[in-house]
DNA sequence: AAGAAGCTGTGAACTTTTTCACAGATAGCA
DNA sequence: TGCTATCTGTGAAAAAGTTCACAGCTTCTT
């Protein structure tokens, strides 16, 4: 069974955003910030960032609060692999594209290196400094490369059968975007990314702002 | 007065997914369905599927479950806008245009009807059946053409200027993928599409994974 | 006609997540 | 030095969300 859980899906979320906003600010000269700046910032409550904090054995000082650079280096080495974190997308259409294109080189210590299709249009040719593979080759490239993350752009139904294969190749985790519910083993963590439920959504609550009020996300 | 009965965010998420899932299955001729079936395909427990069907106040049969055309309809009217609802893009780059293009005709109900750019090579084009306007003419458009929602896909350090523009021109809710929190007044509804942190959770997932079990399932 | 099976609807229990509220710490200042 | 202001860290309370467990309904079977 899953032996530890100490720190929770949502601190990990706001982790993310923390550490996102914080480097901004570093690149600012900023030096020092305290928890309801963090907290305004991030869209959340001064007492919600101190326990996002806490959970990772993070201190701040009460006087100067907490350290920009440092703080964000505490949530680097706890968040990434010190080895680094390789992915690759399957389905090489407009939103993987999309996707490529956003995070190459954004993060040194999260790479997609590969993408994967069926198109043989597609196939063989480069797609930001990533090659476009056949879904032949998905498995042994997980395996010589090392890869743990994989990412869902089919479509839906083609979803489920992409996530077996990204399982029986060896990814233990997935990030979905197909509007459907992966079924895989317990051990592998799935995110699912579902954009017209979002979508839809903020349709509903627009349209009951009209009579009353709703609060925000 | 207090007409309204309160549906949560994470209900009213559900049931976008239910009702998704219950038009594939009413296509292939499906009738009837349990709680236990429609938890299974939307990965949520039976009980949790009760009682978000009774938060809109549908009932089924102990014999036969719910009738999906009849459920599928009751959750199509609750969710809804009978007039249907408008929305417009701000930033056709890579997501923005794929956005556009997979919400192309999908829902009667919830259209995109604009994009809006403030790239001189883009305003005048025409992306995915709707025209790409310059910035100038948000305000009277959204007026005009009875807009409630607004995607912001533009990069980062424009965003809040972006949501700002929106929330004066009327909008009243907004579906935000950059990257930073929106600072917006309370009666607007946002919707944060964080694509960076949902990829980071998996990536930190994954090697949390690692020492817990090997054996893939 | 009566019993068995298996469903829904829902109060109550439970779990998770957020917020409150305050002790203790640190700095600035008179 | 001692007072004031304002922060952090955190136990405790509250709120939100989920699951349990079972009464009651409906159909099927015998
Ligand atoms: N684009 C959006 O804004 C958006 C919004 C909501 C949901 N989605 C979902 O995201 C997914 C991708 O959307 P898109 O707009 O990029 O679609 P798309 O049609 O542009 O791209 C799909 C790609 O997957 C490839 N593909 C199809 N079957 C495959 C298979 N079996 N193996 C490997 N590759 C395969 C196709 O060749 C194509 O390149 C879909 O599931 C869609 O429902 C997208
Ligand atoms: N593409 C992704 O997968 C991805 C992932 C995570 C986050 N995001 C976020 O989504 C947003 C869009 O990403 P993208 O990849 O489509 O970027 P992009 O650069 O391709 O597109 C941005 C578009 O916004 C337009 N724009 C810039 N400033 C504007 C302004 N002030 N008013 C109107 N239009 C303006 C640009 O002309 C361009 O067309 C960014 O904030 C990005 O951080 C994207």
């Amino acid at each position: 069974m899953e032996t530890r859980e100490l720190v929770s899906e949502k601190t990990i979320g706001r982790l993310s955003l923390y550490r996102r906003l914080l480097s901004g600010l570093l690149a600012k000269g900023r030096q020092n910030i305290y928890s309801h700046e963090l907290a305004t910032l991030s869209g959340g409550t001064a007492p919600q960032v101190r326990r996002d904090l806490m959970a990772i054995g993070y201190s701040g000082s009460p006087s100067k609060g907490y350290e920009v650079a440092d703080l964000s280096e505490s949530i680097n080495s706890f968040m990434d692999n010190p080895d680094g974190t390789r992915g690759i997308i399957v389905g090489a259409g407009n939103l993987g594209r999309a996707i490529m294109a956003y995070f190459e080189g954004r993060r040194p210590k999260l790479k997609i290196v590969a993408a994967f299709d069926n198109d043989p249009n597609k196939i063989g040719s480069e797609i930001c400094n990533c090659p476009c593979c056949d879904m032949a080759y998905l498995k042994t490239t997980v395996a010589q490369m090392g890869i743990s993350l994989g990412v869902i752009t089919v479509p839906a139904n083609r979803a489920q059968e992409v996530g077996d294969k990204l399982v029986d190749a060896g990814v233990t985790g997935i990030l979905n975007f197909a509007p459907i519910r992966l079924h895989l083993p317990p051990n592998v963590y799935v995110e699912h990314v579902d954009l017209t439920t979002s979508m839809e959504k903020v349709a509903y609550f627009v349209q009951s702002n009209k009579d009353s009020d709703v609060a925000g996300a």
